[in-house]
DNA sequence: AAGTTATATAACATACTAGTTAATAACAGC
DNA sequence: GCTGTTATTAACTAGTATGTTATATAACTT
């Protein structure tokens, strides 16, 4: 069976990683450039394994990549994902937008008829009750 | 004591409100317009409860408000913490950019020394190993 | 080879997330 | 006042997230 709405977990996985400020930090950091998991967590008052949890987090959200040159495993941001983050809000902004455009016809609407937004809510609503 | 980077849990919890697909399909049904409970959960195999809770995490994070019509609670979005989302990507985007301007300057500094860009790591990485 | 530095992994504790079913609350309409 | 509808809350379970300390791995340094 196919989902009713779009399942997208790259997306989740993103937003998930934004959720953090320390991932936030450190990818305000990586849009400089590379940087070493040391140096990424130098502001923190945090271990050194949290910090590499924390990269790894990123690294499973696509956001970042570690390579290696001798001991040191700088990382290196892939900024797609966030691109795919913003395509999202820009979506929800259009989806905004034209519900404006709507409102002016539905205010001429609400002119001629009862207020009472719920109304509709009440009729349509009987078809799909879930359980 | 101060902490050394930005601690914004109105973020966070923006960002890991969007990080489940139910909610973000809440949220996007929601930019249509005002909407209950039931219908919201109406595309979902999903418990009646499990809806709930989902509301629950978008109105904790200031997603939507709650109303009361009757025995419906009508969903009302609220989009500021959008817009805050949607600063932090453009924080980013800037950072992002202005580190290509500085990439510029930088390629002619390649050509004049070593091309290890780890070097500088080094030199700079004594001052800040955590522990 | 032995020591130091940088980073990752293991093992663990604790808290949070996301779902379930059952019980409860608020209201509409007969 | 009973009954059905809408929605929330309670109690529980399973899985995930985030931190810790201890240990392992890899590469440089002497």
């Amino acid at each position: 069976m196919e989902a009713a709405y779009p399942i997208q977990p790259e997306l989740d996985r993103t937003f998930a990683a934004l959720a953090h400020p320390v991932r936030r930090a450190m990818l305000l950091r990586l849009a400089a450039g590379p940087a070493s998991p040391s140096e990424l967590g130098a502001p923190f008052r945090m271990s050194q394994p949290a910090i590499s949890r924390h990269l790894h987090v990123l690294e499973e959200a696509g956001l970042i990549t570690r390579e290696r040159s001798a001991q040191w495993r700088p990382c290196v941001l892939h900024k797609d994902p966030l691109l795919e983050a913003d395509s999202w809000l820009m979506e929800f902004r259009r989806s905004w937008e034209e519900r404006l455009d709507r409102l002016d016809g539905y205010i001429e609407h609400l002119h001629e008829t009862s207020s009472d937004i719920m109304q509709k809510e009440r009729e349509d609503g009987r078809e799909h009750t879930n359980g």
